[in-house]
DNA sequence: CACTTGACCTGTCCGC
DNA sequence: TGCGGACAGGTCAAGT
């Protein structure tokens, strides 16, 4: 569920609150795999090495440290970072934050504590996700580093480099294209239905079908909804929050992710729900014909 | 090679 | 009420 804007979010959040901040344990809670602490030569540069910036690539949160390793995390589908400061954790927090009161709950993976008291939970329902250490000169050269396409949100990234991006996968759905991180880095479900939705464009339509003009329009408006969710903080749908364990309020913005039966807000004919690319696919049999 | 489907997990919702 | 099954959707591996 975490796509774009709402890793981003997680990430301005992660900036303030711990960055310079040095880490002095770390615990697992029984988790397998995929957890910085499953080997003691590795968990050394992560033990008393400070927080020095949080990047952001496609949906990966890439946490830099000053002993030049970066732990990259992707919370795949259920995934939270959640950050609780002493003032917190000591019963000063404000009543409505039920997250970072129950904490750490049955969904959590690891922690990171700080030297100053504050503590990182990583916490994921569904075990999907996952948090490793590589060194931050590889992390680029990393194989889920390497295949992603483009930033949407990088000014350079237009039409001209999108277009011929798309086009070499002609022979499937735009839906299919659009969620591919190949293509570019960061639509998920969510977003993909939305920017279609404005582009006019039927989600199951082959690409080899959509002419150049629409691609430009659809680029456009990825752009668009990409922008406006971060400013909402992201889309909460079940369980994702930010790092100060806050909803998003992205989705009472949506034009037709989970609103089958509703009007089209540009036509007024039901919106409805299908599988296309197999997931569920929400459209307007209207505004986007085939 | 290009594309689609299933696996990975677990909680929720729906129908019987 | 309880139970089984479909569903949620990011990414990789396996299958067509």
């Amino acid at each position: 569920m975490p796509e774009l804007p709402e890793v981003e979010t997680i990430r301005r959040g992660l900036s303030t609150l711990i960055v310079g901040k040095i880490v002095q344990q770390t615990h697992n809670y029984g988790s397998p795999k995929s957890f910085p602490n499953t080997s003691a030569d590795v968990r050394q540069f992560l033990v008393g090495a400070a927080v020095s910036d949080v990047k952001r690539r496609a949906k990966a949160l890439l946490i830099e440290l000053s002993s030049g390793y970066t732990l990259v995390c992707h919370l795949k589908m259920t995934g939270q970072i959640i950050v609780v400061s002493d003032h917190n954790r000591w019963g000063g927090g404000h009543p409505s934050d039920s997250f970072i009161h129950g904490l750490p709950d049955t969904t959590t993976r690891e922690h990171i504590d700080f030297t100053d008291g504050t503590r990182l939970y990583f916490n994921d329902l569904r075990k999907f996700g996952w948090m490793k250490l590589y060194p931050t000169l590889e992390v680029p050269n990393i194989d889920f580093m390497r295949k992603l396409g483009p930033e949407p949100l990088e000014s350079a990234f237009s039409a001209s480099n999108f277009i011929p991006r798309v086009r070499r996968r002609n022979g499937t759905s735009i839906k299919a294209a659009v969620l591919d991180q190949t293509v570019l880095a960061g639509v998920g479900n969510i977003y993909a239905d939305e920017s279609l939705w404005a582009a006019k464009i039927h989600p199951a339509c082959k690409v080899a079908n959509v002419p150049d003009e629409k691609l430009k329009v659809l680029l456009n408006e990825v752009k668009t909804v990409m922008r406006l969710s971060i400013e909402k903080g992201g889309s909460t749908d079940k369980n994702y929050v930010n790092a100060e364990g806050k909803k998003g309020s992205y989705l009472s913005f949506a034009k037709v992710f989970r609103r089958e039966g509703q009007p089209c807000p540009r036509c007024g004919t039901t919106i409805v729900k299908t599988r296309v690319a197999g997931r569920g696919t929400h459209l307007c049999p209207q505004c986007q014909s085939l």
